[in-house]
DNA sequence: CTATGTGAAGAACTTCACAGCT
DNA sequence: AGCTGTGAAGTTCTTCACATAG
C-alpha cells in the first residue's frame, strides 16, 4: 500500500464496489476476484486492485477478496461504521419521497427530521417523521446532537438559504439536489446531483449513438 | 475550433453552463466573459475557454461571449432544440414525485407516461400522467411514436427487467435512479444516479474534513 | 488594452504487464 | 498455478501562458 492521497475517482468508485460485495454476500459468495467483482460492478479487474491498493492490502495472492472482509474494510474507509443522521430541507413531492426511501436506512442513513418554509407542508408526516417549520433547524439539530448531512430538495429560489441555515446550525455535509450551484464554506462538503442536467447528457450521447456509426463507448 | 473528439468531461459540465447562462439571461446579462461564468458555475475560466473550444469558437476576442448565443449554441450541441418524451417506470412515492416536477419540463424534458407492476399503483394520476400497467410499456411507445428517455425508479430487484422492457419497446437512452448496475445494449446510453452512494461518498469526505487539518479540496 | 482560443506543460487517472505471494 | 499489488506506460483532463483578434 502506498499511503498517500486517494484519488478522487477512486473515492466515488467505492460506493459501487460496497454495493456489489453486499450483493454478493447476499448471495452466498464468501470470496471475489477482482475479474469477478470488476463484471459486477462493470469495470475492468486491473481498475478494482489498484483502486484498493490505494487504501491497504486487502486480498490474497492467488485467491482473492474475503467479500466479508472487503466490506469491512471499505466501509471503514468510508467512515461507514457508525450510522448518520441527516435531516432534509424542502419537504414538496420530491423531498418528501425521500422520507420513506428505504435505501438511505438500509445503507446507514437516517432521515430524522424534515423542513419547509410552506404552511401547508408544516406539520404533515412522511416516513416517521413530521414537517417542522425552517425556522427551528438550529433548534432541531441542537437538540439531535449531529447532524451528518442535510440534503437540500427546495425550490431553486430557496437552496442557497437553505444551505446557509444548514451551515449555520452546524450540519457538517450538503447533498444539494436542486439545479443551482451552491455556495458552501471550505469544510463542509457538498455534492450536488442534477437529474435535469443527467438528462441533458443523454440527450448528447443519444445525438452521437444515432447519427454516428462504429463502435461506441458508453459514457460514464 | 479542433474539431475532435469532446471529452467526456466537457459534456458533463455542459448543463452547468447552459443553466448558469440561463440564470444570467434571466438577470439580462447580455455578455458574459469567460472569468464571469467560471464565477457563476464554480470553476475557471481556462476551463470555460477549452470547453468551449472542443465545440467551436463563441466568443469575441477582447469582449466576451453573447449570453444568448452560448445558450444556442450549447443547447444544439446538446441536442436540445427538440423537446424530448420521457417515460418512468416504478411509480413509488421517489418516481412519481418526478411525475410533477416542474424541472424537467422547463428543460425540455415531458414525461408523457408512467409504469408500474403493482395494482394500487396503476390507475392513479400525477402530473398529468395516469400509471400504467408495465405490460402496456410497448404498445404506449409505439403510440407515442418516440421516447427518449425512460427513468428507472423501480424497487431494486426489478430494475434489469425494466431496463430491458424499455430497451426492447425502442426506448432510446435510460436514467436509472436505482442503486443497481444495469446492464443495456450498446446503443443505448445509460447513466445511472444513486443518492446513496452520494452519502455515502459524503460520508468519507466528512471523516477527511473533521480529522485532518490544512487546506482542503471540496469534493468534485 | 482586453478577453478569447490554443499549443504545451502538468496533473490525474486508467491500463498494462509482470514481479511477488500463497 | 493463480491472483494480487504495483511500477511504468498510456490516456484523459486541467491549467498555464501567450499569440491572436477585436
Amino acid at each position: 500500500m502506498k499511503s498517500k492521497k486517494v484519488p478522487q475517482a477512486t473515492i466515488s468508485r467505492f460506493p459501487l464496489y460496497l454495493r456489489a460485495l453486499v450483493n454478493l454476500l447476499a448471495r452466498e459468495v464468501r470470496i471475489v476476484s477482482s475479474q469477478q467483482l470488476a463484471e459486477e460492478v462493470g469495470t475492468n479487474s486491473a481498475q478494482i486492485r489498484k483502486d484498493f491498493s490505494h487504501v491497504g492490502e486487502f486480498g490474497t495472492r492467488g485467491v482473492g477478496y474475503i467479500v466479508e472482509d472487503l466490506i469491512e474494510q471499505i466501509s471503514k474507509f468510508l467512515g461507514l461504521l457508525r450510522s448518520k443522521k441527516v435531516i432534509l430541507v424542502g419537504a414538496g413531492k420530491f423531498g418528501s419521497s425521500l422520507l420513506s426511501y428505504q435505501g438511505f436506512r438500509e445503507r446507514g442513513f437516517e432521515v430524522v427530521a424534515a423542513f419547509d418554509i410552506d404552511q401547508r407542508k408544516i406539520g404533515k408526516k412522511a416516513g416517521g417523521v413530521t414537517v417542522q417549520n425552517v425556522d427551528e433547524i438550529e433548534e432541531t439539530v441542537k437538540n439531535i446532537g449531529r447532524v451528518d448531512v442535510g440534503i437540500i430538495a427546495t425550490p431553486a429560489g430557496a437552496a442557497q438559504e437553505a444551505a446557509e441555515r444548514l451551515v449555520k446550525a452546524g450540519v457538517k455535509s450538503i447533498l444539494n439536489l436542486v439545479p443551482v450551484n451552491l455556495e458552501a464554506p471550505e469544510g463542509v462538503p457538498l455534492r450536488s446531483v442534477d437529474l435535469s442536467g443527467e438528462l441533458q447528457i443523454l440527450s448528447y450521447y443519444l445525438l452521437r449513438t444515432e447519427t454516428k456509426r462504429g463502435p461506441k463507448k458508453r459514457p460514464k
